[in-house]
RNA sequence: GGAGGAGUGGCCGAGCGGCCGAAGGCGGCGGUCUUGAAAACCGUUGAUGCGCAAGCGUCCGUGGGUUCGAAUCCUACCUCCUCCGCCA
């Protein structure tokens, strides 16, 4: 969410950079509701004034029919004060659904752009793997091994699904664990585990609602909806709460799964495990100062790219331009690994700044000292990695001509020992 | 799922339909005293909206209602606690 005095005051600056996002968006409503809700405000205002100085002097008054006139004039004063409300309730409502559907703005760095072809590759890590012979897809690789078996998983549940077994069900436990086990080191990140379905308060607070409903599974019994990413019930862990800026920057990190419908992605990475309904992923939370954050996020970005580099997986880093950041993102560098069989980059992490965006929507505030005025803490997160594509990107790389696939040294021993799997 | 009880400021806790944004305590902050600290004592200490400001408004789990006036009365919902049942 925006801030409305903000707003209000730098309206053209801000419809031109919400522009760079791309597709039109038109403020003019807003000045009206803005101007209207102001008016209605102080009408409002002004009658209880008064009718709280009158029914004051009234209940100092003994004897009541000395102030009958006045009691009856007050009677309609509530009235009024009443219709006022409604009018102002339902002008207010409209304003913050106009608010809640405005995306963030860009930071000022994030590179001007038209769609992710205009995102400037920042950096590579490693040379894209040579293998010397045709490399196979994932998916060949895990059916052939018997470790991935999409045909019963689709029986089971459906498209895009997976079913992992044997040493394919202990590769994403075994990267899991290194991941958690690596960002937990030394205590700077700490170990959460959050719930897998959050309320409606939480999924707006991190701005999946009220936008983006279809893309999210809901059930209606309960009005639940299953997760998307685990920076939905962290980040909203600190909803509606106010800090202690000594405590400042809190880095947790969790291992959920994630349950995305991929509305809109029909068609594309069908095969596979790139695109999927439920997923694992270790995600990295965090909540900083203001000044702080841009720092933060390059530290984020540092340890999610760490997980690669440990794992020996090439990868490049990429500064996604204003028309390719999501909804409540203010910027945003995704990391892209290697993978053999497709000859391209594909994304396996995304990190995210959102300046005071969600912690407004969730109103998650923090006092510099004891006795000073709240301020909104500025978020964080970014994938530390996405499990699923992590075990797509060690089968691809580290396959042998013979079709084995060697695991990664660092994952050994979270693999009982394991070097190869065939 | 059934039966009872309870939700007040950072925490504990009082609160008669008007004098209550709310006693008191703890904690925090400032000060006095002290070489320093503790103790003691004094003072101070919620959030938010509109407004240049003075100021005014709103908030006692949430929504609705009664009333000139609601933290206080009525109502629905939510959450928590206790007991019973069921259960990993």
């Amino acid at each position: 969410m925006l801030d409305l005095k903000f707003l209000r005051d730098n309206l053209d600056e801000v419809e031109r950079r919400l522009a760079t996002r791309g597709g039109a968006i038109d403020l003019g409503d807003f000045r009206a509701l803005d101007d209207s809700r102001r008016a209605l405000l102080s009408d409002a205002e002004n009658l209880k004034a008064e009718r709280n100085q009158v029914s004051a002097l009234i209940g100092r008054t003994k004897d009541k029919s000395q102030v009958q006139g006045e009691i009856v004039r007050m009677k309609a004063v509530s009235t009024r004060i009443k219709e006022l409300d409604e009018e102002l309730r339902q002008v207010e409502e409209n304003l913050k659904a106009l608010l809640m559907t405005l995306p963030n703005l860009p930071e000022a760095n994030c590179p001007l752009g038209q769609s992710e072809a205009d995102n400037p590759e920042l950096r590579t890590w490693g040379e894209p793997t040579q293998l010397g012979f045709e490399p196979k897809p994932h998916w060949d690789l895990g059916e052939d091994l018997g470790i991935i078996d999409f045909e019963r998983a689709t029986k089971i549940a459906g498209a895009r699904f997976s079913l992992s077994k044997g040493a394919g069900a202990r590769l994403e436990r075994a990267l899991s664990n290194f991941m958690l086990d690596t960002h937990t080191q030394g205590g700077k990140y700490t170990e959460v585990l959050p719930p897998f379905m959050v309320n409606r308060d939480t999924m707006t607070g991190t701005g999946q609602l009220p936008k983006f409903e279809a893309d999210l599974f809901h059930m209606d019994d309960p009005d639940y909806f299953l997760i998307p990413t685990a920076e939905v019930p962290v980040t909203n862990i600190f909803r509606d709460e106010i800090l202690d800026g000594a405590e400042l920057p809190i880095c947790y990190t969790a291992h959920t799964p994630c349950f995305r419908k991929e509305a809109g992605a029909h068609g594309r990475d069908t095969r596979g495990l790139i695109r999927q309904h439920q997923f694992n992923k270790v995600e990295l939370v965090k909540f900083a100062r203001p000044e702080d954050s841009e720092v933060e996020l390059e530290k984020l970005l540092a340890d999610a790219e760490g997980i690669l580099q440990a794992l020996k997986l090439p990868y490049r880093v990429v500064d996604l331009c204003t028309a390719d950041i999501g909804f409540s993102a203010a910027r945003t560098f995704d990391i892209e690994v290697w993978l053999p069989a497709q000859q391209t980059y594909r994304e396996i992490s995304s990190c995210s700044s959102f300046g005071d965006f969600q912690a407004r929507r969730a109103s998650i505030r923090f006092r510099r000292e004891a006795g000073s005025k709240p301020e909104f803490v500025h978020t964080l997160n970014g994938s530390g990695l996405a499990v699923g594509r992590t075990v797509v990107a060690v089968l691809e790389n580290y396959q042998q001509a013979d079709g084995s696939v060697v695991i990664p040294e660092v994952l050994r021993p979270y693999m009982g020992g394991l070097e190869k799997i065939s």
